[in-house]
DNA sequence: TTAAGTATGTAGTATATACTACACACTATA
DNA sequence: TATAGTGTGTAGTATATACTACATACTTAA
């Protein structure tokens, strides 16, 4: 699995060779409101990975999935983070519980709690 | 709801009520293996939550919930975290959607997982 | 061939986090 | 009436987080 850099890297260059140059490292940290100098240390993992806030906005301009992004960079969304803080004893719970449990049977769970069978 | 600090003070000073001398805050803090005059400014709230370590220490040597206690703090233990982040899409969905539902439901779901019926 | 655009290197900064060390004043006990 | 124990106030520190600013070297298009 590629790191954080890595991957944003590789995300940014399929733009790139997609043919569009406005994947530019310099444009694409002038999108974000970063300097080009930092996204550049960021990709090269000379740098952590920024903040929640960066890393959302790199997922919309990329057209990736913040929670992943945000997953790779050891990050957990706020408004996550808040679920669970609401109701720590229950969630805990539960989150201990379906560790163990392979992605179709929280998959299943997530439908059905979708589809109102609650 | 009463703040972390708060909280703190009103669990060891219980301990303290009902007779047990250890529980002064010097003698906690001690324990807990931080400086005195530092639980003293957390349970008054001069000072943030200590960290994840000093939390969860604090819980067991209080007899409470580390998970409530964390919560209480605004922090999410760190094994619940990673448990999300292996797999973020599939966990994302789900406590996104199980935001809106009660109690009672999520309670049933952990139930049915432990009993094995998935 | 020069001007614009590319990434990168060096050297900082501001703020937050997570504490320690020690002195002080008050209170209960022996 | 010492002294042991109580909580608190002041003043720091070390480390991490989240960046900026500017200079430099290389590449490409006009």
């Amino acid at each position: 699995m590629p790191s954080f850099g890595e991957y944003l890297r590789q995300c940014r260059e399929r733009h790139l060779s997609e043919g569009d140059k406005n994947y530019s490292l310099r444009k694409t940290a002038q999108r974000l409101g970063i300097e080009p100098s930092y996204l550049s240390k960021i990709e090269r993992g000379d740098f952590q990975p920024p903040s929640e806030e960066v890393i959302v906005n790199m997922a919309h301009d990329l057209g990736e999935d913040p929670d992943v992004l945000l997953a790779m960079a050891g990050k957990l969304s706020t408004d996550l983070r808040e679920i669970i803080l609401k109701r720590p004893k229950l969630f805990a719970q539960l989150l201990r519980e379906l560790k163990e449990q392979p992605d179709h049977a929280i998959l299943r769970i997530t439908r059905e709690v979708q589809d109102g069978e609650w």
